[in-house]
DNA sequence: TCAGAGTGTGAACTCACATTCACATCGTCG
DNA sequence: CGACGATGTGAATGTGAGTTCACACTCTGA
């Protein structure tokens, strides 16, 4: 079987790729070497040409995730220098990634992924603490314009900020996508915004949400 | 080697512990049943006189779960009328059970457990709805109370409460205990109750969250 | 007392997988 | 051209784990 040779830059992306993928749908249990070789085309052993074994995969995916993480917080922070606005981008980027690949919070939260090796969960959760220290970041940047009250803790909104996400992603995953997780965190966004909007000062006339279900 | 000979149910029940604890510190990975059943002080085969199969013991320890989790809310409701003090300790309870066993996120939200059986991941999802549904119950009834502003939806309230609690509990997991769960979902309910309190009615002057870290 | 049901034991079986290794192919550089 | 390094292949190896089974012990009820 002359399968076509490629760099092993290449090789390393498409393998990480394809265990997303498959994690996404079939869970971390059956991650294995052979259907990740299979999914792009090679054979099981060929894959220790580029990765010095399953675990180093999931190494390399847990980086990758840590990436995107960042990735979302510049992209939003560069889109505007509204506060609650980067927020509200952040918030829907995070979402849109979850959707793109459901893998994400089932890598992150596995469990599995970190038994017997807390350095790797160290350095994950050292990647949410930065991630979180982020969102602070812009909680504080608005107090100090003044479109958020000082009153709140950057580091618990933070945490909140998470919580919006979180329970949304979980039940879309158990419900097979039926669960409407954008329209959650919307929701929650709404709430939240208001909660965090200073009201006396230079905002306007904010928008209240109306029950809607 | 004369271990004692025990009923079944009692069995059942030490394993459903056992097996709790395992992944408690473990993880599921290495939740053999060669470690439950040495945990009770049996050999791996005995097993199979009380289970079906390991897939038997995690189908008894996730409706374990449920139990809790109705159980939770049945407590919280009776202790008291006050729909935001039954949310506040339905809050702490909820906390308390994932302190004690550090293993029901982590089984809940595992997607190996779930892989390849929908049914029993719907039966945990609708488990899941249950306990939203409840908590919505609740806030319907602090609106009815007129506690509770008549405006949110308290669907999206329900959700919003869980995700008081997963960010943090997986931030407590993730820092291997470092991280304060209890303070995270004290200060966050001190927000949500306050932006879900009708501001005019007949709730006492409300005391503000001061900023501290 | 005896039979049978319930419970526990140890060995054997099977299977899925990760990993290793000797060999093949191909491109590139001296 | 020839050697070498990088990439891919197929077979073999080893291991961990779930499960099965024949047998042993114990208690209870007829």
């Amino acid at each position: 079987m002359a399968t076509e040779k490629l760099d092993t830059q290449v090789r390393r992306e498409q393998i990480v790729q394809a265990a997303l993928s498959l994690i996404g749908t079939h869970g971390l249990r059956r991650l294995s070497v052979a259907s990740l070789a299979r999914r792009i085309g090679l054979v099981p052993s060929a894959l220790y040409r580029h990765f010095k074994g399953k675990d180093d995969v999931i190494e390399a995916v847990l980086q990758h995730i840590r990436d995107s993480l960042q990735e979302n917080v510049r992209t939003a922070r560069a889109e505007t220098h509204d506060s609650l606005e980067q927020l509200r981008r952040l918030l829907m980027r995070h979402l849109a990634m979850v959707r793109d690949n459901a893998a994400l919070p089932r890598i992150v939260f596995s469990e599995d992924v970190y038994a017997g090796r807390p350095a790797r969960r160290a350095r994950m959760f050292a990647g949410i603490r930065t991630y979180l220290d982020d969102v602070a970041a812009i909680v504080e940047q608005g107090q100090t314009d003044g479109q958020i009250r000082p009153d709140v803790d950057p580091q618990t909104v933070a945490t909140l900020f998470l919580g919006l996400i979180q329970p949304g992603t979980i039940l879309w995953h158990m419900s097979d996508g039926v669960f409407d997780m954008t329209r959650h965190a919307e929701r929650g966004w709404r709430l939240l915004s208001d909660t965090l909007r200073t009201t006396t000062a230079p905002v306007p006339p904010r928008p209240r949400p109306t029950k809607r279900r």
